[in-house]
DNA sequence: TAGATTGTTAATCGATTAACAATC
DNA sequence: TAGATTGTTAATCGATTAACAATC
């Protein structure tokens, strides 16, 4: 059981490890071996098991793996067995979606309030979630010890905001606005554009489909 | 130039380098080389090299790139040179973030309507597009030539709707709904939480903090 | 026990980075 | 021309995959 260093692959993988434990519960599986999880998820047993191993050996030899024991195990390693509080800067489209979006509770993240500047939409609510001046941000943040900082701005002022949210003690920000925000806090920069951006060059650039293999 | 296989690493920069080459033009910037680009992306300059020469040699020895030229080519690389239609299934609020995305026009990259089953929907308009019926949702497809299809609907239906949006013709499917649906045309599928869950990780496993090397 | 499957080391593969001749 | 910088080949690095002894 030694570990080794975690890489940005890795990590990006626990979460579809997560997920997929949670079907497999949810479905009532109590075993499964890594040969069989790597079909699920169309990845290789040896890259399966290496992932796991990262963290301490989760598994018995000739029985695999418990799905409700490795599912906690996944859950501690990704640190979803606590609560998070979140604010949201930026109450338009995406903020409103943010405020309800559905997963949150599952994950144990739970958007506090919204900030916005328009003064027509300070002092309602968006799923029952308050809407505050963005000139509360700091104060709210320190009183109401908020964990993670959601920014759903304009991309102007999005740094600013970052380095806000940093200064008033979030430890990690989830950014949406079309730049990479940086901080010395963990941030995960969300650009959906690209994404759309990949379709449009994949739509115009078909490459033989190998989706098939059985 | 020779040109050689795209991989999908190099795909998934070519919306950064066109955002970076779009704030230089807008910067009123005229040529750029390899390093320079690099150091603001923060990649290597051979790898920017690199990505580039898998479609030609865009650069000139002693020079660089224009900027202005190299923004082109990538553009049309990206096939963004083209309109895209687009429709989107689920009316609630990633829909209605979809409905009017800022940065879709830019990209070429137009919402014509929306489909949901809510009664009390139909018929109204999101951001000055309808909100249709889902059952025209092929009809529709077929009437307009729909490019692509937007999928924010629940995860139990995701799949369903992939399948109807494919056999109306549409080309390729951005998909929001918390599962990978799988099809035989291009696919993105955006897994948002996933991306909160590992900001979750990060934060219970801070790493020292090699941001700042200069 | 025999069969199954892990944990872990070794081999392979592909992506990133370095180096440098070509050339503007 | 001299300096700069590309395009491209070679070297390195890291991630994925294979192999297999350990062991349940």
């Amino acid at each position: 059981m030694e570990l080794r260093r975690v890489s940005e692959a890795v990590v990006r993988r626990l979460p579809k490890y997560y997920r997929q434990l949670l079907l497999l519960e949810s479905a009532g599986v109590e075993r499964i071996s890594s040969g069989k999880l790597a079909q699920q998820m169309r990845l290789n047993a040896s890259q399966v098991r290496q992932d796991f191993n990262c963290f301490g050996g989760f598994g018995q030899q000739g029985y695999g793996y418990n799905v409700r024991s490795l599912l906690g195990e996944i859950r501690g390693i990704l640190a979803l067995d606590r609560p998070y509080k979140a604010v949201v800067v930026g109450a338009g489209n995406i903020g409103g979606a943010l405020a309800n979006f559905e997963g949150f509770e599952r994950e144990s993240v739970v958007v506090e309030a919204l900030f916005d500047i328009k003064p027509e939409l300070i002092g309602t609510t968006i799923s029952g979630k308050p809407v505050l001046h963005t000139d509360a941000l700091e104060d709210y943040i320190r009183e109401h010890d908020i964990d993670i900082g959601m920014i759903a701005a304009r991309r102007s002022v999005a740094q600013s905001v970052a380095d806000r949210m940093q200064t008033a003690g979030v430890q990690g920000i989830w950014n949406f606005a079309p730049l990479d925000v940086v901080a010395d806090i963990p941030v995960e920069n969300i650009h959906m554009t690209d994404s759309l951006i990949c379709l449009c060059y994949k739509i115009n650039h078909k490459l033989p489909d190998n989706d098939d293999i059985e």
